[in-house]
DNA sequence: GGGATTTGTTGTATGGATGAACTTATCGAG
DNA sequence: CTCGATAAGTTCATCCATACAACAAATCCC
């Protein structure tokens, strides 16, 4: 048997799980395990043994056995025990490893293709994107220069002896998260193809299968991530690209719905004056051509050209913040949620948009008199859709290590 | 002490939870109570140990043990063992108990006061409703009269031996479920109205302090018991009355959102055009008095009246059946669901609206053509906020059994 | 240098689930 | 009517993960 250490790993495909589960004795051990992992991964700073002990309610000898198994695996490293101010012998800080278990985040979008990896600290380790024009294009070669770019990340890593936990795919559409296939993504032009069949036939790509992920929910798990310790943990993100994807994050966690297929608020009805096929919907009024279109302005131009424009831009900018503001009213009204982050070229528009969108929703919202609603600009990086994929593989290694552990040991016996 | 063994016994109230939560070894044995419960409570029909342990994966000792529990608490009920069709020992089944813990429901509303209590089986023990016109009134002696039913109901319960497992009161309005103040509600004429420090001026009830609740979303937990063996467990449900109330219901529970202000779809904008004040929102097309208005006719007529009226009732319900449907696509295109379930009078006119709504959603879902969406009447009962409020209580002892064992521990303890 | 203090570890005890053996109660064949 | 087969429910020894308590290690401060 080779004695190739650094081999790609795998987490299990997700298990159907039975309708009703027995907690057993593991399940304890799985559930605490988890809580351990996720303290030492949200901390502000490094924790101790006895921190984490006393956060979670369990004994400093039940942690300690715990976090043995989690440095064993890699997910949590202990760092050199600094003398500290206090009496008593000092602590041993952990924290999340570095450069030993990625995740990878791919995304397929209007203007690049993009692959990045993504460690349990959160930090990049690799990044590559391609720049060039997507619309309305052949999924097969698409899909096929993606795989190449995910096969370049995946040899990378191979070699640095990083262990990879899963991939995530960013797409700009409906996908079936129950079914699998991509079910529509109208500014790429396609419309049920089935992106897990078309990257199989890549053999590197095969044992590392992506979750396909929509990119505005994956790239809300990066802005959450991201505003982790700025406050109140539920917000709706809208996404303004070509299309106007969102989604709604409600304690740190995406709402999925039944099929995956939340937060499309793109298609919300603004006005039933207009015309209904394609026009009334927000992204009529608000999507980054209907913009430039009613601006007067080319579709490649920049948002400082909006911005800076005529009588034009500025009255498609004002028309572009009420039916924000309208379509986001309909949201908070019905999933009660305070707080929006305005994403994609919303985040460069957020000074101008802001008043607009605050008024509808100070005079739409019934709630409005009893909760400060805000309205901010997203301060996740470039591309959160990507490492958001990439984030949503490792917060699920958080939320179960033991499937990861079992995971890696079956790696470990094989050798 | 007295040997008062039908004293009415109360929940504690529920503890704040710290941030994160070690699981112990009675976190397992919390979790197979609870499991076991759930498993006895909606299996269609009786079941035995045997046929429990076969459905959780526990085994037939573990399953015995959790029984013997659970009916000591007297949740469950076991019937007498009739001889079967196999070969083997007969098995004993086991049933959700009738008569021996019930849960108290209230509802102030439009056009009456209620009060209700169900057992754990689920059957109605008391109903008493009170009809009157409570527009715009003082919400002080409505509650007190409230408050009266429900000592009647407390007193009867008491009487027959009936354990008290708390109550739930249902409002037409926004009741905020961290804080605990009713915040508004509208077509009662109340805002900012301490409801509970009312309530608790009556001794009585102030020994069973209520859960308040939104009257559509206690309405929702009680369509989604009646429909729990018919197919999904998800849907949108919209209450019509003098205001539209609605609740999201995911997986046989009701999404709360931030403050548990969610589904208020009455208030989702519908056409720009309209006065933005009251106008232009989907309860001043589709309220109970608006479509009066809209019909010329009186809002004290009836649905029969409306439904076969001339031409202008005729118009006016399809407009509002337009404007529920693009409500509705707003809905479903934010929260991803498939089923709408019509409740309160819509129920009655649901035959009436279907086709007109349906067009609408059909329309304007952007999932539309990869999941069929449904539209369909309520099915509950006719007081369905009540009895669902009383469910609410029910459910809180079936997801978390040991808090009751706990409390009725103490009483017993105590005698 | 010694006491105080805090961290992490090493036992032993305990609660809850498992699994196998056992008892109880029925059906069906001879 | 008796006996074997079959299934339900119970009893008991075992295992496992955590709690609890005692202890060792490493620092601060007087």
């Amino acid at each position: 048997m080779a004695e190739d250490a650094s081999a790609a790993k795998v987490l299990p495909r997700e298990r159907l799980r039975a309708p009703a589960r027995a907690a057993r004795q593991q399940s304890l051990r799985a559930h605490n395990l988890a809580l351990v992992l996720r303290e030492v991964l949200t901390a502000p700073s490094p924790v101790s043994r006895a921190d984490v002990a006393a956060l979670t309610g369990l004994t400093r000898a039940t942690v300690s056995a715990l976090v043995e198994q989690l440095v064993a695996a890699r997910l949590v490293r202990e760092l050199t025990p600094v003398a500290g101010q206090r009496a008593g012998r000092p602590a041993v800080p952990l924290a999340a490893a570095r450069g030993t278990v990625a995740a990878i985040g791919a995304e397929v979008n209007v203007d690049y293709l993009g692959v990045c990896a993504l460690d349990m600290a959160g930090e990049t380790l690799v990044e590559h994107v391609v720049r060039d024009d997507f619309r309305q294009s052949d999924p097969v070669p698409v899909l096929d220069r993606l795989a190449d770019l995910v096969a370049d990340v995946v040899a990378e890593l191979d070699g640095r002896g990083v262990a990879i936990a899963g991939s995530a795919l960013a797409i700009p559409g409906l996908v079936d998260s129950v079914t699998g296939p991509l079910r529509l993504a109208p500014n790429l032009g396609w419309r049920d193809v089935d992106v897990l069949a078309v990257i199989a036939r890549h053999p590197v790509l095969a044992a590392v299968p992506p979750r396909l992920g929509n990119d505005a929910k994956l790239a809300a798990i990066a802005e959450s991530r991201a505003r982790r310790r700025t406050g109140p943990r539920s917000f709706v993100y809208v996404s303004g690209e070509v299309g106007i994807g969102g989604a709604i994050v409600l304690d740190g966690s995406i709402f999925r719905g039944v099929h995956g297929w939340s937060g499309e608020i793109g298609h919300v009805a603004i006005g039933t004056d207009g015309p209904r096929d394609m026009g009334g919907q927000l992204e009529s009024y608000a999507g980054q051509d209907a913009l430039m279109d009613a601006a007067g302005l080319s579709r490649s131009a920049s948002i400082a050209e909006l911005l800076r424009g005529g009588e034009a831009a500025q009255r498609a900018l004002d028309r572009a913040a009420d039916a924000i503001g309208i379509a986001l009213s309909a949201v908070l009204n019905i999933v009660d949620v305070d707080r929006v982050v305005l994403g994609g070229i919303y985040a460069d528009l957020a000074a101008r948009l802001r008043p607009g969108v605050e008024a509808q929703l100070r005079d739409r919202v019934i709630a409005a008199p009893w909760t400060e609603i805000t309205v901010e600009a997203a301060v996740a990086g470039r591309y959160p859709a990507m490492a958001g994929g990439a984030l949503s593989v490792l917060d699920a290694i958080a939320e179960d290590p033991v499937e990861w552990l079992g995971a890696e040991d079956e790696v470990l016996v094989a050798q």
